[in-house]
Parts: C-alpha cells; structure tokens; sequence
DNA sequence: GAGTGGTCTAGACCACAAG
DNA sequence: TTGTGGTCTAGACCACTCA
C-alpha cells in the first residue's frame, strides 16, 4: 500500500462522517492508532494532522483528538471546490451555458493578471450557471493554451477541472482567491437573472499548478442574494 | 532554544521578507538547511511546511522549495485577523466607537450559534469601525462571559483580542467563518455611513479555543464597496 | 502517576527532475 | 547519475490533563 498516512486519514474520515466516532468524543490515542495500523506514531500523526487542517478534529494535548461538529464545517465554495462539485454535492438542478469559447492573445488587464506573455494564447470561456432554473452565476476562465492544448463546449458544460486533472494529468495545487463587490456590467445584465440586483459579488481566483505555475485566472460573478462563502481558517501559530 | 522548527521558520520568513531569496528562486535544500541549523531533517521539513501553508514557498519534488510572490498573497482580511491587526497593517486613519457593552441573557438566535445553555450569561458588545473618516463596518460581538469576566469600554475600543490573549491567557486557536450578503437594517442606518447602499456583505465567524470550546460568535456587516476579502487555499490531496 | 499529544533524532528507501 | 523532496521507522524526552 502507498501513502499510509492517507489511508488512516480516509479510513478516520468515514469513521466520522459515519457517525461512528461522535462530537465532543475522542479519537482513540495515536499510541492506539500506532498499534491498530501497525505503523510508526510519526505516520499517525500526519493522518492526524491533516485531519486537523480539515476541521475534522481539535488535538488538545494531555487528552486527546475532540472529534469537531463536521455539520458547522462544511465547505460549499470555499477552497479550490469547482461548479460541478459544488452542484453535486448540492444534489440541485443546475445546468451550464456556455456562451463563449475562443482561443486569444491575452487583453492587457488579463496579462497582467496572468503574468503571461502578449504571445501566450489563451482559452477565454464564459458561461452561465442555472441552479433551480435561475442563472445566477457568470464565470469566465482564462486558461493557458499551452498547459491545455485541447477545449470543446461539452468539456465547457461538464467540468474543466475533471478534464485538466483527469485526461491531461495537471496538478492543481493551490489558489488565491479575492472577494469584492461590484456594479453589474452589460454582460451581468446580458446572461444572468439579476432580478434588479444592481451589484454582482466577484470571487477572482488565481489558480497554480504544483510546480507553482499560474496557469488560470478565473472572474466569478454572482447574485447576491444567492451568494455564500464558507471558510474554515487554523491559526498558525507566529 | 525551544521550538526548534518554528525558530527556523521565522528565519527563512525574514529572509524572504527582506528579499533575500527571490520569487522564482529556491531555497537551500531540505540537507542543506539541516546542517546550517544542526538540526534533523523531519524538523526542517516541519518548518517548510509551516512556510508552505502560509503561501511563502512552494515545494516541488527534484526541484526544491521555490519562493512565492508573497505579494499576491497578503491577507487584509483573511484568517482570524482582527480589526486591530488590519488597520495597523493599513496603516490608515481608524477609530473605534464602542455603541454597546453590556452582559445578558442571550436570545434565542444567538443561543443557537453560541450553543450555550441560556443561563450563560453573554457579553454583547457593537462597535462601529470608522476608516478614513468613514464608519463602513459595524462589529457585533458575543462573548461568553465565563471565559471572560471583565471587559471594559476601553479595551473594546483597543483590541479584544489582544487583551483575551495577552491579559487572560486564552487561546485562540480556529474559527469558522461565513461570508452573505444582506439587506440593510435599521442598526446598520443608524451606525453605519451608508452612502445610499441598500445592502451590506456579513461575516458570521464562530471563535473557538485551542480546547476546542466555542467561545465567541461575531457578526462584521460591511459597507458593500469597502469590502475585500483574500483567500489562500492549499489543496489537500485526499 | 498514568496517559495524552508536542517535539526531535538519525537513519532508511522511494519518486521525480535535471544535466 | 546526482540531487531534490516524499514517506516511513523506532526510538527518545517533554508538557500537559486528569484521576
């Protein structure tokens, strides 16, 4: 087997998730873990820890992991969380329109943020997204050619990431994310549900490969009254 | 010397921030680094994993650990900074008008989100947040009293946090937060320079201490235009 | 005092990148 | 082939909680 700290983590997750380990319990000790998967403590304590960074649990030295209301912790946009796993995990009617995908040289305001060269072709795609039967979200992706050679439109309706880590095999590894709001533009008011809105909520991410290359920039605008962002931040100790 | 790995973390953090090791460029090797602090290489990997969660370097195998731009990664609002952190970061004219301070039976909403028994008596503190010379965010607090029995107008007008850290000795240790936007309210009109805004973006953030207790529930409503919010998000493989 | 997690060590073998 | 980071081991000592 590889990975064995990944295996105790999946193994504790479900544990959690099933119910089998309760808020407020405790896991068993990492000497007991030590024991149970007949592995060195070290290797515990990195599924433990990970564990931790996922809110799952709260090690508290001289008692033991406190097993964490998982129910307060769930993450429905935070993180690197795509539209498609968003909406499965909401089991809710969505659907995804695409209106445009095109091949271009970046625009000044997309270069600078993509730090790309003017000779950097990029994939410019923007779509809709319907949940019950209302568009209330606009994305638009810009993506390195170069990196993803290959786009269609039904790649476009499922989901991009699946594609780019699945078939392609790039490493997605982390994002800056910046939250703001802002006026409603003509393409707002063109593709979305506004509903009178005047102001759309804009997540801009900035998306890196595990070897640190930035390689998409995407503008997500929403609905506000449809909005939410849910965070879970350990404080790192300084 | 006490906490060996955060000494050397704190060290390369300097380097960095000095410019030291550029963006683009590696830092010396896991080996290297343990003979430069005569320490064992589990302990160096410690600390560049303390820099690679904070979004300062990122490591790829065969390569090294490569430095971030760390100016795409500061974070005015993110994590569990607090007002008082931000604006010395800002370095802007601030101030601070404590509306309310007072200790009460909680209600019926608040009791849900704190998940406190209703003999527990909360502090309720609402404060206004002015910033070059406008009041944009309006801070409403509750604090369990039993955790902390003293609080004083003019420690709400400094920092709260630093006074529930430095002087009582608690610790602060992850928060939940959750980011919507909402109609104005009459409080948000009375306290707030609103400019003509009918809608205000809120962080509801559940504080917890290192023990893992719950201890205090927040509520920042926010002028929609003065808003920002920055995420850094690592992917955890699972 | 017994049990818990926090830190640290000195090795080992592996997967990957680059010359 | 050499150097890098990723994983793992089998110990050790310390700080803290709780009975």
């Amino acid at each position: 087997m590889k990975n064995k700290f990944l295996f105790i983590y999946n193994e504790l997750v479900r544990q959690i998730q099933r119910g089998k380990v309760q808020p407020g319990e405790t896991l068993p000790s990492e000497h007991d873990l030590t024991n149970e998967y007949d592995t060195s403590r070290e290797t515990v304590r990195k599924a433990l820890n990970l564990l931790s960074q996922n809110g799952y649990i709260q090690k508290v030295r001289g008692k033991g992991s406190v097993v964490l209301d998982h129910g307060k912790f769930e993450f429905p946009v935070s993180g690197l969380t795509s539209f498609k796993e968003l909406s499965d995990q909401l089991g809710q009617d969505f659907k995804t329109i695409v209106h445009e995908l095109s091949l271009e040289y970046p625009k000044d305001g997309v270069k600078q943020h993509l730090q790309c060269r003017a000779d950097q072709k990029l994939w410019k795609i923007v779509r809709a997204r319907e949940i019950g039967g209302e568009k209330i979200i606009l994305d638009k992706d810009f993506i390195r050619e170069d990196l993803v050679p290959e786009l269609s439109k039904s790649i476009a309706e499922e989901s991009i990431y699946a594609y780019i880590e699945g078939e392609i095999g790039l490493d997605i590894s982390f994002a800056k994310k910046e939250i703001v709001v802002e006026n409603v533009t003509e393409e707002d008011r063109q593709y979305l549900d506004l509903l009178g809105h005047e102001q759309v909520v804009v997540i801009r991410s900035y998306v890196y490969l595990a070897d640190a290359t930035l390689f998409q920039f995407t503008e997500s605008r929403h609905r506000p009254d449809k909005f939410q962002f849910v965070d879970f931040a350990r404080r790192t100790k300084a």
